[in-house]
DNA sequence: AATAGTATGTTGTAAATACAACAAATGGAG
DNA sequence: CTCCATTTGTTGTATTTACAACATACTATT
C-alpha cells in the first residue's frame, strides 16, 4: 500500500501538501479506500453525489444510461486522477452515472463536503486544488467544443490545428494523438478525416508527416472556394 | 450604484455572504468597479490572466482570435454573471480570449489569487461558490458534447431530449430553446433539424408541439433502420 | 531481411447534411 | 379581424459524410 500512497501523493488534487495534511485526509472518517474486483461498481447511478473518488491503482469506467437504458462508456479514468468531483461539488442531489472498476482497483472516496466542513486548513489547499483540477478541464472542454462544432470535417481539422498552433505558440508542432484517437477526438470517421487531412496537404494549407504538423502562413483562408 | 450591488449581491459567486464579507470584497485593493464604453476593451488577449470579472451591469462578449486573425464572438454575459473565472483559476499564463463590453457595462475586477491569499475567511466562501459554479458549467459541457458528438442529426435531437426527460424526471417536458436556438446549440443546420423533428414525429419516436416534447416509451431503437 | 501486426492513406457509394428558397403557422399590434 | 413580423415546417440539390473494403507505409521482432 504505500506505493499507492507515493502515487497519491503525485495526484495534482493533493498538490502542495506537506506529509501531515496528506495524512490527515488518509486517516479521517470522511475518508475510506476500498478494493474493488473486475466489473464491480463503485457509484452507482441515482445514489447521493456526495463522495469524490482517486484512483489509487487501477482504472475506472464512467458509465452512463441513457432514457431506453442503453449503457454506454463515456470515460476510461486512471491513477492517480480522480472522479466524480463536479457531482459531489455542484448542487446535483443524485448521480446521473455509474462507475465501475475495469480491473481491480485501490480507490479511495472521500465525503468531500463533510470533510471540508470539518478541516478547514486542509480544505482551503484542497478547494485551491480543485478549482486549478476543474478550471483546466473547462478549458478543454471548451476546446473540444469550439472544434467539433465546426460543421465540416475540414474545419474541425483546422480547428483543431489552430488550437494547438496557439497553445504552441508555433506554426509547427506535434500533436498528443495518433489518426484513430484523432478521430475520437473529433468525433468523425477515421478514413474521411485521413482523407481530408490528405486534400488540405495538397491544396497547400498544412505539411504533415504523422503527429507533426505545420500551419503554412498567409493563408487567411483555408476553405475550398 | 446601489442597485447595482443588490443585484450584484443575488450574483451565485457571493451567495451566503453577509453585509459586511460582501463590503469587504468591495473595499479590497484588489477589486475596482470600472465603468466601460460600448466595443471598449475589458480584458485584451495575451494580458495577464489575473483577473476575474463581474457584471454588476451591462454586457459583454468573449472574443476569439483564431490562427489566422479571424475575430469571432464565443459567448454573450449578461449581469449578474462572472467572466474569465477559468483563466484566473487555472495555470494559464495570458489570456488566450478578450472580453469586449457590448454595451455601455459596470464590470467589477477581482484580482482572485492575491484577494484569496490575503482573505482567508471570506475566500472560503469564494472557493466554495466557485467550485459550485464552475462544476455546474463542466456538467453542461458535458452534456453539450455528448449531444453534438453524435454523427447525426437524428442521434443528436435524441441524445439531447433523452437528457432532457432524464433531467425533468419525466417523458413530457418543454426544452428550454425554440428551434433556432435549439439548432445553434446542437450546431446544426435548424431547416434540417426541423425537418428531423418531423420525422421522428412521423416515425412515432416523439410527440412534440413547439417547445413541448414527449418521448414514447417502449421504443428503445430510435434508428431509422 | 522477412514477417506479422498496426497505423495510415485511398477510393467508391449510399446516406446524411447544409443551404437556399419558399410555404405555412403563429403571435402581436392596431 | 387584418396586417405584419417572426417562427416553424417543407422540399430540392449540391456537398459532405460515414462506411466499407482495400492499398500502402511503418514498426518491432525474430
Amino acid at each position: 500500500m504505500k506505493n499507492n500512497f507515493e502515487l497519491m501523493k503525485r495526484c495534482p488534487l493533493f498538490a502542495n501538501m506537506n506529509n501531515e495534511e496528506f495524512d490527515s485526509i488518509i486517516k479521517s472518517p470522511y475518508s475510506q479506500i476500498k478494493i474493488f474486483l473486475k466489473n464491480q461498481e463503485i457509484i452507482a447511478e441515482g445514489e447521493a453525489a456526495d463522495f469524490i473518488g482517486i484512483i489509487l491503482y487501477g482504472t475506472v469506467h464512467i458509465i452512463r444510461n441513457d432514457y431506453y437504458g442503453n449503457r454506454s462508456i463515456i470515460a476510461l479514468i486512471d491513477a492517480p486522477q480522480i472522479f466524480a468531483e463536479v457531482f459531489a461539488l455542484s448542487e446535483i442531489k443524485s448521480m446521473p452515472i455509474s462507475v465501475i472498476s475495469a480491473i481491480e482497483s485501490n480507490i479511495m472516496l472521500i465525503n468531500l463536503k463533510k470533510f471540508m466542513t470539518e478541516n478547514s486548513i486542509i480544505s482551503s489547499k484542497l478547494s485551491n486544488n480543485l478549482l486549478r483540477l476543474i478550471s483546466a478541464k473547462n478549458l478543454k472542454l471548451n476546446e473540444k467544443i469550439e472544434a467539433i462544432s465546426q460543421r465540416t470535417i475540414r474545419d474541425k481539422i483546422m480547428t483543431f490545428l489552430m488550437q494547438q498552433a496557439k497553445c504552441h505558440g508555433s506554426d509547427t508542432f506535434t500533436i498528443p494523438y495518433d489518426r484513430q484517437a484523432l478521430a475520437d477526438f473529433l468525433e468523425v470517421d477515421r478514413s474521411a478525416m485521413s482523407a481530408e487531412i490528405s486534400k488540405l496537404r495538397n491544396d497547400g494549407i498544412i505539411e504533415s508527416k504523422k503527429a507533426k504538423f505545420k500551419l503554412l502562413k498567409k493563408i487567411h483562408d483555408y476553405s475550398e472556394h
